[in-house]
DNA sequence: GAAGTTAGTGATTGAGTACTAACTTCATCG
DNA sequence: CGATGAAGTTAGTACTCAATCACTAACTTC
């Protein structure tokens, strides 16, 4: 396998182990493992830990970006909303990871800053805006409508970070208001 | 000082220090040094680390509810939501742990339920609960008028874990929409 | 002042960690 | 055939960390 493809798989793996265990309690090992490969190996396609995880958190916005543009595609306004939402549910149903490694990414970029570090939540915030940027276009340019949708977009990852089970009266909001299942 | 008080200072530091470095990033070295006692002796106070983040997740969230309930108090309606968004957003300016906190918390229930482990969840999720039913009160029982609210508390969450500065477009829908600010 | 309790420490251990260096295997090509 | 280079491994280093243990100093009770 070549290096790219093997890179590749890397990303997938780091994906899901650092989506179950946060930044720190990841070991590389773990990442090596489920790739099917030697741990050291790991460091001849990334200069360091610290780059597998930013490489993980970019292929996820970037995987969550095209969820929201492939789903928004020909729609626009309420059509466009309504089936966005729907997608979104869908992703965290069928890929939990990607929102365990949303909400990793969140407490890592989050921590980064506290502490000085402004790199890394430098391309997390350019992901960030790229995906606003595209919701408000799907959207019809409203600012208030692209903002509310993110919201309750945010809402629906905690609830589900903290495991609040389907039909848990916590949720009946979204039914009124919101209405992103329905 | 009585084990009781010490036991206080702990958990007092053991936000400060978990905030920034999540749990598993964060050595119980550091936060005996915070506190001014040897290391060993956090392991008179508390059986574990484990029940050390646990304690500080619960404090925080007891702390938040406290912000909202006394801001609310004696008022109703939308006035009530007007001075409990102000005070959520004074809370983040002045007590940015808090917020950290919170954000280290929701990543590392997620991770512990979708490893199996439901136990720590159960009492994030009662915590959260009882926030979301002082809330509701506060609102006159409008059930999507608290989902929106919380749902705009948790992207100001990520917004500002990711650093986005005030005064960045990003934030531009909330003056439209929300108001929390103005 | 003896008996007992409470707050607290120093030393240590054993497991796990990111990362390095040096070696091997093997397909391809002149 | 022999060389080259890329893919991958084994062995190892230097370090950190949660948790335990044996101990002490100060206070309280009677």
């Amino acid at each position: 396998m070549s290096a790219e493809e093997r890179r590749e798989s890397v990303i997938r793996a780091a994906i899901t182990e650092f989506a179950r265990g946060g930044y720190a309690a990841t070991s590389t090992q773990a990442i090596a493992k489920r790739v099917g490969v030697s741990q050291p190996y790991l460091f001849r396609l990334f200069p360091n830990k610290q780059a597998m995880f930013l490489a993980a958190t970019e292929r996820c916005l970037a995987d969550t970006r095209k969820v929201f543009s492939d789903a928004a595609e020909g729609l626009e306004g309420e059509e466009a909303l309504h089936a966005m939402a729907v997608a979104y549910q869908r992703l965290i149903v069928d890929d939990p990871d990607k929102l365990l490694m949303q909400m990793q990414m969140y407490a890592a970029v989050a921590a980064a800053e506290a502490s000085g570090d402004h790199e890394f939540g430098e391309s997390t915030r350019a992901g960030w805006l790229q995906m606003w940027d595209e919701i408000h276009l799907a959207l019809g340019a409203d600012v208030s409508e692209t903002t509310t949708f993110l919201a309750y977009g945010m809402l629906v990852n905690t609830l589900t970070s903290l495991g609040f089970p389907a039909g848990h009266r916590i949720w009946s909001g979204f039914y009124e208001s919101a209405r992103p299942i329905a």
